[in-house]
DNA sequence: AGTGAAAACTGGCTTAAGCCAGTTGACCAG
DNA sequence: CTGGTCAACTGGCTTAAGCCAGTTTTCACT
C-alpha cells in the first residue's frame, strides 16, 4: 500500500512524538492527563521501549510533557504567568499597598507568596555589573544581597542585588537585618536615592545546572533572566540587579513612553 | 579503592557531562573546539557509545554543545546578542537615519541584514492580540502581515504585526507593496497614528517545531516571545505585534521613566 | 598536478535486554 | 479500622550491537 501519510521520512521516535504533540494541542490529551507508560507505547507502535522512551523525550525538551520517576509521563499544565512590569519600582504603588508587587501578583493567583533574603555579603561585582555601577570589578568591593521568591513554596525567581559601598554604607542595606515597609527601594529613598530611571536587559537562555537545582526547574524550560539598573534623579546607577527566573511562571510587562 | 571523589552518586553519563562543562567553562575548551567524539569519549571513559552519546546531548540542552552530523560536536560559540530596545520605535531616530534599528544592530555587528514581507493577508486575529487591540476576534478581520528578519541570510526573528482594518484601510499597510523610508511606523505617521506609549510583554518558552524549522533554531535555544502593542497618543491601540526570536541570538535592552 | 573514488571517520537512530529506584494499590495481620 | 508488606507497575539509565547518512582524508589513476 506504498507509503500512506507524508510526514513519513521521519526516524519512528518523532513521527509517535508528532502524533502525541498532535493529541495534545488538540485538547485529546488535557493538560494533567498521563501519557501511556513508555512500555505501552512500544507495544502499540511496534518500536523499541528506547524509542518510545525518546519520542516522550522529544515532548519533554519542547516543554509540553514532565515525567515523573514511578508515576508516569503527563501532560504538562500551563500555569498562568506571573506578569512583572515597570511598576515594581513606582513609589504611589509601594507607598499605598506597603506590599511588594510580587506579593500582590501572586496573591492574585491565590497562591502564598514568601520572600527570603539568603545572604548579605561584600564581594568584588561581576564584570558585567560592575560596569553599570561605574565601579573597578578589581579594586571596589559591593554589598551583594541575594533574594529568593517563591509562591507556595515553589522557587520561582532570585534576585542578586550589588549595591556600591559608596551608597550601601552602614545603612540596613549592608546588613542581614529586616528591610521593613516599602522594603529595599524605601530603604534607598531614605538615602535620597531616589529611583527615577530603570535599564532593564533582558535575555533568555536554558539554565545552568546550579539554577535547575536551585530553581526546581522541570527540564524543557528555559529561565529570562533580566539585569537591572536602577538611576537616580541624577541619572547616576546607584543598584543593579539580576534576576533570574523560570519561564514558565514568569512573565515581563513593560508599558512605556516612547522617547524621542 | 572507595570512592575519590565526592560528585559520584550520579549516573556515568551526568559525570562525563559535568567534566565536560567544566572544561568549556574553564576555557580549557574555547569556544568552537571539537569535543571528542562520541567513540573516544565511550573509549577513554569506559563506557558504552549510548552513554557519551547522552552525556553530549545533555550539554546540548543545555545549550554548552552544538554537534553536527558528519563532523563531530562543538563547543558553541556565544555570539554577542543583538539588542533592542524601546528605541525600536523612536521617531528621531527613524528619521535620521532612514534605517530600522534592527538593519543598525546587525551591521553594527559586521553582518549583512535583510528583512522580507513574507505575506500580507487579511484574518480573523487570535483572541491575545483581538483583546489587546479591543476589537472581536469572531466578527473583525484585521491585516496581517508577516515579517521575517536576517543576518547574514541566518533567520533572527519573525513579527507578525496585526493592523484593525479602520486603521489599515486601503492604505500601504494592507498591500504587498513595499513600504518606503520609515518603513512600517513613518506609514502610520502618514494615517494620523502616531505612537507615543508602547506594552511589551515579554515570555519565554522551547520553541514549536514550526519555529524550530522555520527559525533554524539549533537544540537547546529558547525563544523570546514580546506581544508588541502600539499606542497612540489618545492612547489608542492601533497595531499588534507578536516577535518570536531565537534567544541565542537576540536580547532586549529598555531604558524608561518609572512612572508615580 | 588534478581528480575522483574509496576508506575511515563523524553523528543519528534503533533494537533488545537488563538492573535500579520510585509509586501505587491490594491484601493481610493486628 | 490501622499499619505494614509486597507485588506490579512506573520511569532512569546503561550496555552492546548494528545500520544509515553525512564529512573528511587518503591515494591511486589519469
Amino acid at each position: 500500500m506504498g507509503q500512506a501519510a507524508n510526514s513519513d521520512r521521519q526516524p519512528p521516535s518523532r513521527r509517535v512524538a508528532d502524533e502525541l504533540r498532535a493529541a495534545i494541542t488538540s485538547g485529546d490529551l488535557p493538560a494533567g492527563r498521563k501519557l501511556p507508560s513508555e512500555r505501552e507505547l512500544a507495544a502499540q507502535y511496534g518500536i523499541a521501549r528506547n524509542t518510545a522512551r525518546e519520542a516522550i523525550a522529544i515532548l519533554q525538551r519542547e516543554g509540553l510533557a514532565i515525567s515523573q520517576h514511578g508515576r508516569g509521563a503527563f501532560v504538562r499544565s500551563r500555569p498562568p504567568l506571573m506578569r512583572l512590569g515597570a511598576n515594581r519600582y513606582s513609589r504611589r504603588l509601594r507607598e499605598e499597598t506597603g506590599v511588594s508587587p510580587f506579593r500582590i501578583e501572586v496573591t492574585k493567583q491565590g497562591r502564598t507568596p514568601r520572600t527570603e533574603c539568603r545572604s548579605v555579603t561584600r564581594e568584588l561585582p561581576p564584570a558585567d555589573v560592575a560596569q553599570r555601577l561605574g565601579v573597578d570589578p578589581q579594586a571596589s568591593t559591593v554589598v551583594r544581597r541575594e533574594n529568593w521568591y517563591f509562591a507556595d513554596d515553589e522557587p520561582v525567581q532570585v534576585g542578586v542585588t550589588y549595591i556600591p559601598e559608596a551608597v550601601a554604607g552602614t545603612s540596613p542595606l549592608a546588613s542581614e537585618q529586616v528591610l521593613g515597609r516599602g522594603s529595599i527601594y524605601a530603604r534607598f529613598e531614605d538615602l535620597g536615592y531616589v529611583i527615577s530611571r530603570i535599564r532593564e536587559e533582558i535575555s533568555a537562555r536554558m539554565p545552568s545546572r546550579d539554577e535547575t537545582e536551585g530553581l526546581q526547574i522541570p527540564p524543557g524550560v528555559p529561565v529570562i533572566e533580566v539585569l537591572h539598573t536602577s538611576l537616580d534623579d541624577k541619572q547616576r546607577p546607584f543598584e543593579v540587579t539580576r534576576f533570574v527566573m523560570r519561564a514558565d511562571l514568569n512573565g515581563l510587562d513593560y508599558e512605556m513612553p516612547v522617547e524621542d
